[in-house]
DNA sequence: TAGATTGTTAATCGATTAACAATC
DNA sequence: TAGATTGTTAATCGATTAACAATC
């Protein structure tokens, strides 16, 4: 059944947020650590559990983790707590975790090899469907049973994909340098991914149809340093009270 | 100077809240950016540069660049844009990437590798100050120049590094398997690290005091996959009108 | 002076929390 | 019914943007 729907967008109801699954950033992140402990619960047999109890486990508040719940489509839930099986499936679903998403990944490095090493993508439905380097060396040897390819012969590669398999690979991952993150790119795009996971500290241009997530370290790293930093400076925060140095030079008083 | 100054929070004047350096995440990582622009325009000759300029080669706008370099304590800017080299310095010094940070890395696997072979990390300060593995196979090979050392040997390692060369390491970088990620951290303060930079995906109980900063990769790719969800989905937004797909069971309507 | 720029306050937008109604 | 729970609206908090004053 399909319907088109007329409504100001400034009065929508709670629930037409649901539907149209408009779920922000922040709780995406939230469902998927959700996502973890339900899954843990679930081999030790827990068959129903409440929003309290995985707040609790978070350190959330328990109205935050009903309203991603409620983001993620689950509705309908009983009254005496949510149940394990049916939140698995809804959350995995609406994280696009319930179907393979097959992948081209290039950039044969430790990085890369990292990534399709790692059993967890797998379980969220990642399907490595080709790797590849401009690295001659690397062009044969196997990382986790799939056979790194010449970037050279991606688009070649491809075309097989589609014609025997079936398969058209919707997402490029980039964890080459920076310097040619852009060329693969442009590339990956070529070859028809929807969708660009990059791990270069670069800037992408790319077409504004193409959905990006970059996965930036040195931001981590910058966040965890400047952290340190608060640490070691005077600066600290005791109710109304400020303590901190000032530079002699400075001209605030 | 050290200064004790008490201030209604509620109403705090603007440089105040430059001076304690109170900046957020947000304003962190678009800071990393806006160096590795203002370093790449440095090395073309750029001496001065208007945040105008920076905004558009990031598609922000100019007033949250500036309120960005306001909060990492970029004062008294001539009117004629930023100093090139000043600004580089200013924000170098707010993230904490001004000193050496000495970091212990617990797991040699290929993320762990990664992390230590990336050479822009070392820009940054980064200082891998030992590498630890609990495979045996692992120990006294060499990654980018680095020992790997057996994590049994972890708290006598870290006293030699103190008494030979005076240096206690404030970081410890965690990539093993998310079931030994608690375990891991808890030795990792033991030996004195103030910060975690975890890359497990495990939520780690760590003391209060201890800064932490996660990598979640699986969180990533979330976010990429519902994005990829909500093209395929039928759910399109144009100005006030939605089109989108009902379950027929659906008590909607 | 005009133009280009920075710096600050006020307004808006987005995300979270508080309060409470509804249900089993 | 009382207790435990979910679901929704309103209020708060935080981050960004708009508007504008100030400066070279």
């Amino acid at each position: 059944m399909r319907l088109h729907i007329f409504i100001p967008l400034d009065n929508r109801p709670y629930y037409m947020v649901n539907n149209t699954r408009n779920v922000h950033t922040p709780s995406i992140r939230r469902l998927t650590r959700y996502l973890r402990f339900l899954r843990a619960a679930k081999t030790r047999g827990v068959t129903v559990v409440s929003c309290s109890r995985i707040a609790e486990s978070f350190n959330l508040s328990p109205v935050l983790v009903r309203r991603d719940l409620s983001f993620a489509g689950v509705l309908a839930a009983p009254k005496q707590g949510y149940r394990v099986n049916e939140l698995i499936e809804d959350i995995e679903q609406s994280l696009g975790w319930d179907h393979k998403t097959h992948a081209l990944l290039v950039g044969a490095g430790n990085l890369g090899s990292a990534i399709v090493k790692y059993n967890g993508f797998r379980e969220q439905g990642l399907n490595i469907a080709g790797i590849f380097d401009s690295d001659p060396n690397l062009h044969g040897t196997l990382i986790n049973g799939h056979k790194v390819f010449s970037f050279e012969k991606i688009v070649e590669y491809v075309k097989g994909l589609k014609s025997e398999y079936g398969i058209s690979p919707d997402v490029g991952i980039i964890t080459v340098p920076a310097d040619s993150a852009q060329e693969v790119a442009d590339k990956l795009i070529e070859v028809g991914v929807r969708a660009i996971w990059n791990y270069a500290p670069a800037r992408l241009s790319l077409p504004e149809n193409i959905v990006c997530e970059s996965v930036s370290l040195c931001e981590s790293f910058a966040i965890l340093t400047h952290q340190l930093q608060m640490q070691d400076s005077g600066a600290t925060f005791k109710g109304h009270e400020f303590e901190f140095s000032l530079d002699p030079n400075s001209t605030i008083c």
